[in-house]
RNA sequence: GGGUCGAUAGCUCAGUCGGUAGAGCUGCGGACUUUUAAUCCGUAGGUCCAGGGUUCGAGUCCCUGUCGACCCA
């Protein structure tokens, strides 16, 4: 443990430096302390000198006076703001009252040749701090809180998951083929082999291959790729969990999933407890704006359209029942592009929402099938508004919507009652979609069939599909048992529960333009 | 892809009506033995994002481009 953080545990209580313990620390004989750390701060006069020191744990002032510290004095004339040192001395409490380190010993420890950000207002230049994130980092510690946070969410769900009998696997993330999500792929190539390759995208394909196989609850944490643009909310590598789980359906993974959110944060609320960083969790969650403590919602998709058209103050019927009048494309005549208006013009006045209505209209002309429209109507209608209708006192709570329509979900498992619908959720926290979650489809003739879809879709010019994947098909013939599976951004649950509002907040390093020369 | 805003010293920023490029911090030199953004004195530091245009004269006005932020899609 560092020396820092021992120090003040042994001499200070939560308010600051401790008079008794400081006491008894002398009275016991153990006032030597060594320390290291990079100096954050000085303030000379000549024959004294304080140094601010930080390490991981937490800062420290040194005291440096030249009675004390002898020749070793003149090593504060080569020291720079950002320098390592190392200090040894006693404790003492100033006359302000600041534990400090009155110094015997200080030595330059590693050299910094380049200032740190201006020492007030710090490093503000957005770009400037993903960039150079060891500047950010020296400059905004809280950087450091989220990057700590990630590593314990990561590891408290790992525990969770290994507690319930998963095993963590790796699958490649070099993929002859394009599946397991809708999205364009990044492509590379391999030499010898002389090989087309693509990052993936998902791990889905690889994991259920393994549930063949005969593991029977199977989780991946790893990086996938996604050529897309980038914004607060993407970052073209991020990292994703998905599990499966045998014998098992979407429901049992909507408790799991409901568990598994309240366990991490518990384990971030009890990690940072532990350390003595109660305000950071305290920070988190202050910036918050829904809560994980009362059940989430579960609404089926068609339901919550009709939810929010009736919260807009809509016949629901008058909307979903008139998908066709209001789509519109190029070729659109003008008739029906006429009675749309008409209808958007009644329906906007009726609204007490604001609906993207032009977007919306855009996006059902490019649909193609009647499930398509619905989950299109969904996105515009209802998503936008999850916050407003599913809330708790001031806050919102997370909603499982369910039931998706099969055109929309090519790898999902059909529902017994009503074969145009799957059985599958999507968990949305704040508004914002973190997991997608289904039974998974194991009958290899459908699949196929869905396979076949997709490649269709791809020659009439469809950017965002799969390939045809042959051992895939080959796998379920073999038999995959029936499964539920569960895919989660984890960047998106960083942001989550650190009430970060970038995703690149939550990535160390995110992926930005080459530096301008 | 669209809109808005921005780019000036290592950092954070100011720069009026178009007329010699500024401050604080940092750096460097000096004073100072209990400071909390220490203080005080001195000093150094510039391709004003790039290119073009208007003008006697452009950091400032106009055009184009590059990069970034935010919002929208």
């Amino acid at each position: 443990m560092s020396e820092i953080r021992k120090l003040f545990e042994a001499a200070s209580s939560e308010a600051g430096y401790d008079a008794e313990k400081v006491e008894a620390i002398c009275a016991s004989g153990q006032r030597e302390f060594l320390v290291f750390g990079r100096l954050i701060g000085r303030r000379g006069f000549g024959k004294a000198s304080f140094l601010k020191v930080r390490d991981t744990s937490g800062e420290l002032q040194l005291f440096a006076k030249v009675d004390k510290l002898g020749p070793a004095f003149e090593v504060l004339k080569d020291l720079d703001l950002g320098d390592h040192v190392a200090g040894r001395g006693s404790i003492v409490v100033t006359k302000t009252g600041e534990l400090s380190l009155e110094l015997t010993e200080l030595r330059l420890i590693g050299k910094a040749l380049r200032p740190p950000a201006d020492k007030w207002h710090g490093l503000s230049d957005v770009d400037l701090r993903y960039r150079q994130r060891y500047v950010d980092m020296v400059a905004n510690p809280e950087v450091i809180d989220v990057i700590r946070a990630r590593a314990t969410v990561l590891g408290a769900l790992r525990s969770f998951l290994d507690a319930r009998a998963f095993v963590e696997v790796e699958t490649p993330s070099l993929h002859p083929l394009i599946g397991g999500a809708a999205a364009r792929p990044f492509i590379t190539h391999h030499n010898t082999l002389d090989m087309q390759l693509f990052l993936r995208i998902a791990p889905e394909l690889y994991l259920k291959r393994l549930l063949v196989g005969g593991i029977e609850r199977v989780y991946e944490i790893g990086r996938c790729y996604r050529n897309e643009g980038i914004s607060t909310r993407h970052n073209p590598e991020f990292t994703m969990i998905e599990l499966y789980q045998a014998y098992a359906d979407y429901e049992s993974l909507m408790n799991l999933a409901e568990e598994m959110l309240r366990f991490v944060d518990r384990a971030l609320e009890d990690k940072l407890r532990q350390e003595g960083r109660a305000g950071v969790y305290g920070a988190f969650r202050e910036a918050r704006t829904f809560r994980l403590d009362e059940p989430f919602a579960r609404v089926p998709l068609s339901q919550a359209i009709d939810r929010a058209l009736e919260r807009a103050g809509l016949e629901p019927k008058s909307v979903t029942g008139a998908y066709d009048v209001l789509a519109v494309d190029d070729g659109t005549n003008a008739d029906v592009r006429a009675a749309g208006d008409a209808l958007v013009r009644e329906l906007a006045q009726k609204s007490g929402r604001k609906i993207d209505w032009g977007n919306f209209r855009r996006a059902l002309g490019k649909s193609e099938s009647s499930g398509e429209q619905t989950f299109v109507a969904y996105e515009y209608l209802a998503e936008p508004f999850l916050v407003e209708d599913y809330r708790s006192g001031s806050q919102s709570i997370p909603v499982f919507i369910i039931d998706y329509p099969a055109d929309v979900s090519p790898l999902s498992r059909r529902k017994d009652k009503d074969p145009t619908l799957v059985d599958r959720f999507e968990l949305f926290v704040d508004g914002r979609e973190i997991a997608n979650a289904f039974s998974e489809l194991n009958d290899p003739d459908d699949q196929a069939a869905r396979f076949q879809a997709q490649v269709a879709r791809k020659a009439k010019g469809a950017e965002e599909t799969m390939d045809y994947d042959e051992d895939y098909i080959r796998a379920l013939e073999h038999g995959m048992p029936p499964a539920a599976g569960f895919g989660m951004g984890i960047d998106r649950l960083i942001m989550m529960l650190t009430g970060q509002p970038s995703i690149r907040d939550v990535i160390a390093f995110p992926l930005l333009r080459p530096e301008a020369r």
